[in-house]
DNA sequence: GCATTATTCACCCTTATGGTTGAACGAATA
DNA sequence: TATTCGTTCAACCATAAGGGTGAATAATGC
């Protein structure tokens, strides 16, 4: 069997970057900063709970964090954790690499059977 | 509203990414090369028709091809595919790497009214 | 033609997901 | 205290997703 390791935190990264709402919301708080959950959802056509309901998704992947002051929920990126989407990208990259490497030095010397 | 660009693709490549077993499969395609959906399904505990599945899903992601010679379908990894997820993170990060510049110099005249 | 091998297709089942609406809750304010 | 604001919780619905079994298809070998 495969290496099944402790990739769950990966699969609901990836998950959670899956939806495109939730991409969207993200950008928004790349690009604007700490948001409130209402002013997040101003800017999409589902509604609040909805947006609500994919902040919460986002937050037990970890991607974002809230900061509750008084009544308001100010949403945030985590940006660092982005950073295990590109590792896990990286690695696969790397694995291939190395692949390739092995396959090169088989055929110099012409003892490639599979 | 958001840049809802055509970012379907992109919703695609992060769907197929996100299931553990099709991660799986993407490494063993990358250490092995191409494998048949047989060979591929024997590192499973899950069926072979659910191995089946997840290969169509990672095909009409592009993050795999098949190449059908005989009667055994090669599939083999995309390794270019997977570069598109990582130009999704780095665009992330590169706005957010804009939004502080552009915080920094807000900061350093002191006239950060949001 | 018949069996074998490799793979998919067609269903079926169960659970997850994304969406909705309406109630609830907590905090500020009149 | 009643009201409004910001947000979540609780149902509910439709659909997608992952898994299974068994039949179908396609190609090879006897």
């Amino acid at each position: 069997m495969v290496e099944r390791i402790d990739d769950t935190d990966l699969t609901a990264l990836l998950k959670a970057a899956s939806d495109p709402t939730r991409r969207a919301i993200l950008t928004l708080l790349a690009q604007q900063g700490a948001m409130r959950v209402t002013d997040l959802a101003r800017h999409f056509e589902v509604s609040l709970n909805s947006v609500s309901k994919h902040i919460k998704t986002l937050e037990s992947a970890k991607l974002v964090s809230r900061r509750t002051e008084w009544r308001e929920h100010l949403i945030e990126l985590n940006p660092d954790r982005l950073a295990h989407i590109d590792t896990w990208f990286k690695d696969l990259q790397s694995i291939w690499a190395l692949r390739l490497e092995k396959l090169e030095k088989l055929m110099t010397k012409d003892d490639a059977h599979d």
